[in-house]
DNA sequence: CATATAGTTCAAGACCGCGTGAACTGCACC
DNA sequence: GGTGCAGTTCACGCGGTCTTGAACTATATG
């Protein structure tokens, strides 16, 4: 987790194809970071997690803090945080120009991956835990005794709907990736050239 | 939206069975309505709406807007609201009991249809918005030119992307849909001896 | 009509998560 | 060692959402 050394294009061509980083996001760019934002914020992450990602995805080469920070117009704590969030999740890599003594920063392209993994996560063990709980009401009530068994067939039936929904869930998860794994390989090859080992 | 007469079980048979109304939920009711709280707000509504719904559910008989506020220790203009949007979403009934002046609520068994049919708009809705302001920054890119081809790529890629996840998507939704059909029968007749026909 | 109780509405406030910015660390270069 | 810049950490404040509580309306009852 130490970073990679960036080998791109030589540093002058930056400067002929489009505003090198004079502060501010072409429109088009802005538009397109901030769909990247609103994606990432939509699955339970903080929207400029997203943007960072998305910017960095865009841009194709390494940016530094600096210019991420004048691009999005967020704060140098800031970007330092969500630089690190999305390092430790892969889905950016930190790397080292020759002869420079800042970091920069590259998009890989699990994002996808990423958040698939994630909520999954999430929801497996929320579906989990709502299970545990409805048999333990179930426990409790049978245990007190005096409740109408009507009642404890509600319980049950919570109890078998949420499994239900965790199968239908594990399902999505399932042909969503499998769904997803093909655009990806287009994905990927666009991004750097080079691809991610992890 | 006016409401119906209920005419369920002698209302001299509640005090036998549990708990009438002493104000404190028995331990058991709240785990369960903890859980389904949980859940609703796990899909973006309000946890208070959740257990409003959850011990109508439990209860199986209707209950005043005074009971609920009560049990789930909540304020009384906050039962109002939270009353308000689960009958417009045609979650719960509101129902008059023969010569009682007050109104009652009891649970439809269509909380999960709901849930299911919201979370689809919304994410419908949002993923449709994604892919235009994807296309949108794709025309512009053009428009303005001088954008790196391999740029544009990867505007287009992300639309891909996009496209592909909303098919996961609906189909998800589509496959949870039958396969929570089968227990929402079993769940159905369990709640009220009466059908909702809205 | 007066009174009481059920129900609604909404401004004020509690709460919570996020980003900021200042203080701090680490490192390179002079 | 000192200066400057990259990067990190964290207490604070801002902005949003949800809930409360009080004022208000509606409705039944004598």
């Amino acid at each position: 987790m130490k970073g990679y050394l960036w080998t791109g294009g030589d540093p002058g061509s930056q400067s002929t194809v489009a505003p090198p980083d004079n502060g501010r996001l072409a429109p088009w760019e802005a538009i397109a970071v901030e769909a990247v934002g609103n994606v990432i914020e939509f699955w339970g992450f903080k929207r400029n997690q997203g943007r960072v990602w998305g910017l960095l995805y865009l841009r194709g080469e390494p940016l530094t803090a600096g210019e991420i920070e004048r691009e999005l117009d967020l704060s140098k704590g800031g970007v330092s945080m969500l630089l690190r969030d999305l390092e430790r999740w892969g889905v950016i890599q930190r790397v080292r120009v020759p002869q420079d003594t800042v970091w920069r920063y590259a998009a890989e392209t699990d994002l996808v991956r990423m958040v698939t993994h994630v909520v999954e996560e999430r929801e497996a063990a929320f579906v989990t835990r709502i299970r545990a709980d409805l048999s333990e009401a179930r426990r409790l009530a049978e245990a007190v005794g005096g409740v109408p068994p009507e009642r404890l067939r509600k319980l049950e039936r919570m109890a078998t709907l949420a499994e239900h929904v965790e199968r239908a869930l594990r399902l999505f998860i399932k042909t969503s990736r499998l769904d997803v794994a093909g655009v990806l390989g287009a994905f990927r090859d666009g991004a750097l050239g080079r691809k991610g080992e992890r």
